[in-house]
DNA sequence: TCCTACGATGGACGCAGTCCAAGTCAAGAA
DNA sequence: TTCTTGACTTGGACTGCGTCCATCGTAGGA
């Protein structure tokens, strides 16, 4: 994520303590936080960062490209790191954790032409769900 | 959707206006109207039906299995009554349009053991999104 | 026809997210 | 280094979607 903080530098933005703060807690593998939850690890570390500019900055880090928006439930948006590697995720029904797992093969090859009624289909998105080992 | 009401009767339902109402807005194919949208509908009919008790049929249709939740963006869940037949959704990123759709193979087995994380997996729900033709 | 438990109602409430006017400060200019 | 300024931050009001609850109404059995 340091390397993050280079390309929002070169691309022309303010180096705030608030946006330095949101991507250090959103470093790591299968980091899968909702809005709020990354409002309350960044208050840890500054305790005066409001909840507007979480989401103004995990906002833009989604129009850069950054960070991927992951809705796997009907509740609150989860903000992934993980957006360069594409993945797709496994979600716990018990305890709702979320891990990013790699299908083989195209999901998009398993639509058949005929079953696309004439959209130009440019994405699929798949959302596996189960017991994890402690939930079981 | 007539034999809807049957089975629902067999249940033990009570047969009320307001649940006829919303089992007749709910007939059809390729519906995924939203709590507000069937609302809408059914106060076409019976204008004076409330939005909790929309919410509440809706509730109890899904737990019955007779109606299933789907969430394809953020915003509002949608209500699908072709609850029976497995299939998956194609949305247009455009004008927000749902069809359902019926891919090949199951997208279960794309998932090898390795990226299970020892999770009992039991679900994989696919969704396509692209511009539909109106949209392109 | 009567009784009553189940269902309907509308309004208050809660959560996730957006918007705004006012204040603050990062970073380039001098 | 200090100055300047527009990008950024802030808290609170506001919206959309959904839930909850006390009260009222009625479906359907006795
Ligand atoms: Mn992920
Ligand atoms: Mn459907
Ligand atoms: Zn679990
Ligand atoms: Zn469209």
């Amino acid at each position: 994520m340091s390397d993050l903080l280079q390309r929002l530098r070169g691309r022309g933005w303010r180096m705030t303590s608030q946006r330095r703060v949101v991507a250090e807690v959103l470093d790591g593998d299968h980091v899968h936080l909702t809005a709020d939850e990354v409002h309350a690890r960044a208050a840890r570390l500054l305790p005066e960062i409001s909840r507007a500019t979480v989401y103004n900055t995990l906002g833009e880090l989604v129009s850069l490209g950054e960070v991927m928006e992951v809705s796997t439930d009907g509740r609150a948006k989860r903000y992934d790191p993980n957006a360069h590697r594409p993945h797709q995720h496994l979600v716990c029904s018990g305890c709702g954790t979320v891990r990013d797992v790699h299908p083989t093969g195209d999901p998009l090859a398993d639509l058949p032409a005929e079953e696309r009624f004439g959209f130009a289909v440019s994405e699929a998105e798949v959302t596996y769900r189960g017991l994890c080992p402690s939930c079981a």
